[in-house]
DNA sequence: CCACTGTTCAAATGCATACTTGATTACTTG
DNA sequence: CAAGTAATCAAGTATGCATTTGAACAGTGG
């Protein structure tokens, strides 16, 4: 039995510090929060109407993700905003979500018959669909809400949010190829987005990838309002 | 307030599933054991020991690991070893690890403070002797029990656990460079053994990486015993 | 077959956590 | 300065988790 030269002092603060982070990362609605903040920041109510939790709830919840260090709050007239505190909060996100594709047969089983079931499994390989949309050779436009286009979009995308999508197709062009990306493969904003571009007789495509996804693989993003022809008047 | 398309049968689902693993990784006596099986497989007696948890609590924290579906049991004989499920469960450990690093001043702070007070902060560059050892130019000493060298060790080291070392000094070379290593930059095993061999008049030096790190790099690992002298008669 | 060892299980206790409700603070606008 | 909104806080309840204890369950060796 050989005795661990370690001394309790400097191994129990260590993993006390790292448990903060599990704690954090512990309670499904908390994860939500982080998952939608690493689109863009967001306010507090903002947040509960998304998630449909509580404000006071949300509230709470955010003050735990912030004394684990994730997520920093800044106050902007009456409205408290919080973002991810570093981008490496989000690639740890991934890492976690990558994990638990990998290990939790569950997750992909659950999406994929989900996803079957929409019929949304694109033969077309993904790698393909990235470097076509890197090499600029289809229409790439990020069907999410404005808003978190403006925080940050993949580059040469245009947007148009899905709710404004059926209004806004005459805007597009017919003849070239479609990609359509939304927050990311959990995400179903960007197959409803297909659905109705291919009802419509367009070729459109699901890019399984999101901002955070784009970055964490070292990519430049863009942020501001390019390429969106017209406001709401 | 635009309404998200996002059913809550899919998020909450995926959201939960990602939770599980948050919550295993929610408690610092677990993050302590996945720490140790990092190393290598471990029964669970050993890891009580190891961590001084009791029995009883170490089986339930193992278990709720393997609920998780981080660790793997098989049962051999009279004793049932765990190990890590797949090498990913190492990285996302070392991703966590290395979050808290950046986030946590906390744990920058008290293993800064630690290790200054023992004097260990070393001027050289930690890539420069990752080079030196890659290069064999130094002689390599891990410092671990030597089941954990069996386990897996960095090419080119030589098992010397601290226990040993000082009966072992005379079949060091003492003319060249000696770096020691052991199960990471949180474990003082290597420490210990610097400091010894200093006092010795040898030139010996920390290296902070351990197996999981120069795994993490992508790097080839030896397994079994190799370059041991003589065991015990 | 019996004693022994390593591991797990079940029940019980104490403590932390999630979430709700109602009140309170900070800020803006009329 | 008053009214209204966004966010937080405080108290209370209910739930869940960590850990201990003692018993149960293999598997091993005499």
């Amino acid at each position: 039995m050989p005795a661990t030269t370690q001394p309790t002092s400097l191994k129990s603060a260590i993993y006390e510090q790292l448990a903060r982070i599990g704690q954090a990362t512990a309670s499904p609605g908390r994860l939500e929060l982080l998952d939608l903040l690493a689109q863009g920041a967001r306010t507090v109510d903002a947040l509960a109407r998304q998630t449909g939790q509580s404000v006071a709830a949300t509230s709470h919840h955010l003050q735990v993700l912030r004394r684990a260090r994730l997520v920093e709050a800044r106050k902007a007239g009456l409205y408290v905003t919080y973002r991810l505190a570093d981008p490496q909060v989000g690639e740890f996100f991934l890492s976690l979500r990558h994990l638990a594709e990998t290990r939790l047969a569950e997750v992909q089983q659950v999406t994929r018959q989900y996803l079957e079931e929409r019929g949304a499994l694109e033969p077309v390989g993904n790698d393909e669909l990235v470097r076509r949309v890197r090499a600029g050779e289809v229409t790439l436009i990020d069907v999410r809400p404005h808003e978190e286009y403006v925080a940050a979009h993949i580059p040469g995308a245009m947007s148009v949010p899905l709710v404004e999508l059926r209004a806004r197709l005459g805007t597009l062009r017919k003849r070239r190829d479609i990609v359509a990306y939304c927050r990311g493969p959990y995400c179903v904003m960007a197959l409803d987005a297909v659905e109705l571009l291919r009802r419509k007789g367009l070729r459109a495509h699901r890019m399984e990838h999101g901002v955070p996804e784009w970055r964490a693989q070292g990519w430049r993003v863009e942020t501001g309002t390019d390429r969106q022809a017209g406001e709401r008047p």
